[in-house]
DNA sequence: CCTGTGAGAATTTTT
DNA sequence: TTCTCACAGG
């Protein structure tokens, strides 16, 4: 394990703060590794030293990895290792009293986070149609990942309609959640910054002794050295905590500005660049050697981000060699692409490439279903990332949520979720009355629920909710009794009736529960005799807090990883199968849609446009810089999601493509540069390309696919020429057989699946297949 | 109060 | 295509 010296530098640097900023595959997370090692190495006690990474896996390998350099020196364990959200938890667990959280306070996700919301929607009258809760919980995530709290926003005065709503609903979200000794992600983060900035500035209670100094104090002097990786990806709440938890640390931080790719979660590439600035006597350090992938990927990569403005610029350069071009693969469709998808893995196999090593990357889940079912067919076992989660699956939340109920009797989102799961004929009457009660007497639902008839219960749901009540204290004092935890679980599942249910139902469905709800039980036992002082919330923490990045394929150990580029963050493989490179997949429809827009109002792209584009961008830097010595893109013509057909055109990531490293066509270069050009000059000549296949329509559309092409409406006659085929161009006039004469507004697809989208002076804007049309 | 039906919606990316 | 939600009927 050796390092250069650029990286030898950053490992031995002390006295002031770091910043190692640097490009893809340069070694920045070995860097940090080392670093540690170093540090313990030079007598610096392990809990003393915090390192916050992206992920718990990433956590995980870190310590290993130490663990491993330090050759049983140094006890590994006291080290603080894990996500922004794991160590605000940690340090939440301990000391949240003064925030309003208990040491066994439970952490929501996103399921829960709606639920709660949607309550505080029916409690305010809100209408779910007009504003989701979804939208609001987004909101106020913003918010809280800008470190605001609701006061603040109010106190701003801050404009705007979803901004006002978010803090009306919001608010009583929060109230909600505290009185269910609950946070929220979001809170995990602004309330271990809370909990920190609080610390040392109360005046101390009278007769308070020397030895009550408050330990969350403690807490701010205790690390000397933190170093945090993907700090590119930090937000201002994120940043904050590293701030307050490094009062006299040695600051460390590595990134990439080009690999940022969690704008939209609030994080702020500014954090990295201006670090420096906020920093005083900051040393930077640049590595520029990549150690990762062959030339022709690098080269690829390369020709993709540098369209991105504004970007430092980074040198890099590998020692590794050319190495093979990179595959480019037009499919018909979707399907096609997964069998040619499948192909490849089959082909890596055979090069003896382990499973493990070969990733297939797509931007979406929902396009992952196709490539599954291939790999299934040809019965290959894989490994997926993200989705539906284990921990997420119904018959596994249900269990969850009565645990947490047998630890929270206040928790009542637990106790709407399974008060009548399984069906126990108490229903959304009863529930309601008691909701009512409740909300009057501000008391939990369990509380009420012991009394029904006060909340005008009558007898049968009375005596069954008596029933209920009668059965989760039992298993509360069950709890109470430390019964180990795989057992106590067992007993619920038992002693609810939950278990016979499924059972009963006898559907393969239900039988596939049963077999989770088993599984589930195994993991807990097997967790309670490996962490015999870890407690119930402590296991609750842990499966809130795994990431899509972290789980992953059922222990799937040797098998292929099918993920979105999102969790390949930080990975690597030796073979990287970039699937669904098409414009509105990737880029993503939602992204060009500001494109779009800004087109047909004839406007330039605002600024938040702008860097939504050059985030996708900074995406596909990343998808690319995840192969070490095979790459192989691919891209469907038409492609069926959400039951809908499309019709694929390249990604402009494609286009971008340097065609000296790629086997395969690159397509369609021109149209882009001349829809740049000033006047609308074009380009003297297109690329070779092979004379146009026969086509069944006479318009010629394939290289007109382009963003831009034809914008100006104003600009009379071809955008491209192409054969003999007419060019589309908005504007232009057309003539239907039955409509008759209107004017062209849009198309998509090409081929005999071009669409024309025109506009009829008598019915309207209709989209006809071309090929019902002519030309005037 | 439960369950089945049908219509309808919805689908970025994640801790 | 798949899941979710609302409503009607049992
Ligand atoms: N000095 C070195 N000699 C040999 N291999 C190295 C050296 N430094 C790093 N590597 C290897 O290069 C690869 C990339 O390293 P690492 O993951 O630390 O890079 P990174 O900068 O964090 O990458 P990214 O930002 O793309 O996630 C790893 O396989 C690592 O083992």
């Amino acid at each position: 394990m050796q390092l250069n010296p650029a990286q030898q530098a950053a490992v031995e640097h002390r006295g002031s703060p770091l910043l190692v900023l640097a490009g893809a595959g340069t070694g920045k997370t070995r860097v940090i590794t080392h670093r540690v090692a170093a540090l313990m190495d030079e007598g610096v006690p392990p809990w003393r030293i915090l390192a916050v990474t992206f992920t718990n896996k990433a956590a995980a390998e870190m310590r290993a990895r130490i663990e491993k350099m330090c050759e049983g020196k140094v006890d590994v364990s006291q080290l603080w290792v894990g996500t922004f959200h794991s160590i605000s938890a940690r340090i939440l667990r301990r000391h949240g009293e003064s925030v309003g959280l208990s040491r066994n306070f439970a952490i929501y996700d996103t399921d829960d986070q709606i639920r709660l919301m949607k309550r505080v929607f029916k409690e305010l009258n809100r209408d779910e149609d007009q504003v989701k809760p979804r939208a609001i919980l987004g909101h106020l995530d913003q918010l809280k990942n800008r470190g605001l709290t609701i006061d603040q926003v109010e106190q701003l005065g801050l404009e705007g309609f979803m901004t006002r709503l978010t803090a009306l609903l919001g608010r009583r979200y929060q109230e909600l959640l505290r009185a269910a000794d609950a946070a929220d992600f979001g809170d995990l983060l602004v309330l271990a910054v809370k909990l920190l900035e609080k610390a040392g500035t109360e005046q101390p209670r009278p007769g308070a002794q020397l030895v009550d100094v408050d330990p969350v104090i403690g807490l701010k002097r205790r690390f000397l050295h933190v170093v945090v990786d993907e700090y590119q990806d930090t937000n201002p709440v994120q940043a904050r905590l590293v701030e307050l938890l490094s009062g006299r640390a040695q600051l460390c931080v590595v990134g990439d500005d080009d690999q940022a790719i969690y704008g939209w979660r609030g994080a702020d590439v500014s954090q990295i660049l201006g670090f420096p600035d906020r920093q005083p006597g900051c040393e930077l350090i640049r590595l520029e050697q990549n150690y990762r992938s062959t030339g022709h990927i690098l080269r690829c990569a390369d020709a993709i981000i540098r369209r991105n403005e504004g970007r430092l610029g980074k040198t890099l350069w590998s020692e590794l060699g050319d190495g093979a071009l990179v595959t480019l693969r037009a499919c018909e469709d979707e399907r096609e692409e997964a069998r040619f998808v499948v192909n490849e893995i089959l082909d890596a196999l055979n090069e003896d490439i382990p499973p493990e090593e070969i990733a297939v990357f797509y931007r979406t889940h929902a396009q992952s279903r196709v490539i599954e079912q291939q790999l299934t067919d040809h019965g290959m076992r894989y490994a997926i990332f993200g989705g539906l989660g284990f921990f997420e699956r119904k018959e596994i939340k249900d269990t969850l949520a009565y645990l947490r109920l047998l630890q929270n009797p206040a928790s009542d989102l637990d106790f709407t979720r399974i008060v009548n799961e399984p069906a126990r004929g108490i229903g959304d009457t009863t529930v309601g009355r008691l909701t009512a009660l409740a909300a009057n007497r501000n008391v939990p639902l369990l509380t009420v629920a012991r009394n029904p008839e006060e909340a005008g219960v009558s007898g049968a749901a009375a005596k069954r909710l008596h029933g209920f009540v009668a059965m989760i204290d039992e298993l509360t004092a069950r709890l109470h009794a430390n019964v180990p935890l795989g057992q106590l679980a067992a007993e619920v599942l038992e002693r609810t009736g939950y278990r016979d249910a499924l059972v009963h139902e006898g559907s393969e469905e239900s039988e596939a529960r049963v077999e989770n709800l088993d599984e589930f039980v195994g993991a807990l036992t097997e967790f309670a005799q490996e962490n015999p002082d870890q407690t119930l919330a402590d296991y609750l923490e842990q499966v809130s807090l795994v990431s899509d990045a972290d789980g992953g394929g059922h222990g799937e150990v040797r098998a292929v990883r099918l993920m979105t580029i999102h969790s390949a963050k930080g990975l690597e493989f030796e073979k990287v199968i970039l699937t669904g490179m098409e414009e509105k997949v990737f880029p993503h429809s939602r992204v060009i849609a500001g494109e779009d827009a800004a087109r047909e109002e004839g406007r330039r792209l605002r600024p938040e446009e702008r860097a939504q584009i050059e985030e996708e961008r900074r995406l596909a830097y990343v998808a690319v810089t995840r192969a070490k010595r095979q790459l192989v893109i691919t891209w469907a013509k038409r492609r069926r999601l959400y039951n809908q057909e499309f019709i694929g055109t390249p990604s402009r990531f494609v286009r971008d493509l340097p065609p000296d490293s790629v086997r395969g066509r690159v397509p369609g270069v021109i149209r882009r540069e001349a829809a740049v050009m000033p006047q609308g000059l074009s380009l003297p000549s297109a690329p070779p390309r092979a004379p146009a296949p026969a086509r069944e329509s006479s318009w010629n559309s394939d290289i007109v696919y382009d963003e831009g092409a034809a914008a100006a409406p104003a600009r009379r006659g071809p955008a491209a020429v192409h054969g003999d085929a007419p060019t589309l161009y908005k504007g232009m006039a057309v003539r239907h057989r039955q409509y008759g004469e209107g004017t062209l507004v849009g198309w998509d697809g090409s081929g005999s699946n071009l669409k024309l989208a025109i506009n009829f002076p008598v019915v309207g804007v209709k989209t006809i297949l071309a090929r019902f049309c002519e030309p005037l």
